[in-house]
DNA sequence: GAATATATGGAGTAACGACTTCGTTTACAA
DNA sequence: TTGTAAACGAAGTCGTTACTCCATATATTC
């Protein structure tokens, strides 16, 4: 692959990462303009729209797999556990297709994002479990509606464009009702 | 107004409500043919696609806000409260468009609708205030943080497409953190 | 039951968005 | 440096969708 064609094709992933972060509706067009290519150019490299909006949200689903590994490192699971759902909850407020990315990921997806989704959640699992283990986190709760929680709490916050404060608060609920014992 | 303008208008309303719970990116032909009538009749009523989703926006925010002030003249303030929230978050679960719809309520939305959206959570806010009371909900959680855990659950619930008992434990993790003295 | 104002539906129009074509340019190898 | 395969961008095509026009039909009034 020559290097102007690497080059182009990451710029172009940026441009879309950041466009359609802030709206799931634009277009190609926007996209390309964005990375300051001709949209013929996008097309070489992605096919269809689909198939770049999957390449976008693989990347993004990973980014947030590693970040979750990363923290499993951590000597204190019960914090790196919160961390990252606070961490999770705070990025899709500001960027508006993440709750929609991580929907679809779960949902109509191809097999790449799907694989991408599947690795994240169990990234996630790791956190929670070892979270429970240490008493951080009632150990009834289960992944499945742990997991709905925090996408929950991504697209609500997201959705009613919480200020930071009230965002804080909810979050602050939800942790309480994680706590073990309540 | 003719009769059978009015007949129309109120089967054209009904189309609208159906078919944009099922995807909001349904077109305007959808609801005419749904509704059985011509596309210029759908214009005719509602001049535009703007005003035909806020006129369906407003009908079910009303009819939630209707559900509100019926529950509040329950004699058990606790119960009122969490039957409201979980009917909300249910509803929105089987009609993908709801939460859509009332986060456009808050948002960018015609004056009517914003109305319509002040009016049910003012009614929120009375069953929320109420169960605060009698010391069913802890009294430092602020209406705007629980009003945005409803919303989150509902998207969540709708996003995930959670199988009804995982639903219901997220529920239960919720009220957990909303009990007092937790 | 006839007159008429009002409503209706289907065939347009215009704009927009995904995707293609093709003549031009550019990176790399010899 | 030059030849060429690879990559590029601008201008198209095609399908979809919000919205309009007008000839026809129907409810209401007297």
């Amino acid at each position: 692959m020559r290097a102007d064609a690497r080059d182009n094709r990451a710029r172009i992933m940026t441009a879309a990462d950041d466009v359609f972060g802030q709206s799931p509706s634009a277009s190609t067009d926007d996209v390309a303009r964005l990375a300051g290519v001709g949209i013929a150019t996008v097309f070489r490299h992605f096919p269809t729209k689909t198939e770049l909006l999957e390449a976008v949200l693989t990347l993004r689903l990973e980014r947030l797999r590693d970040r979750a590994l990363e923290l499993a490192g951590s000597d204190d699971p019960g914090k790196a556990f919160f961390e990252f759902f606070t961490q999770v909850v705070s990025e899709s407020a500001s960027k508006l297709a993440i709750g929609e990315a991580l929907t679809a990921a779960g949902a109509a997806a191809g097999e790449e994002a799907r694989a991408a989704g599947r690795g994240m959640r169990e990234a996630f699992n790791g956190l929670l479990t070892a979270a429970q283990r240490t008493g951080s986190v009632r150990s009834d709760a289960e992944m499945a509606e742990v997991y709905a929680l925090m996408i929950g709490a991504s697209r609500g916050a997201t959705a009613a464009k919480l200020e930071p404060p009230v965002r804080d608060r909810m979050l602050a609920l939800i942790y309480d009702g994680l706590a073990p014992h309540s």
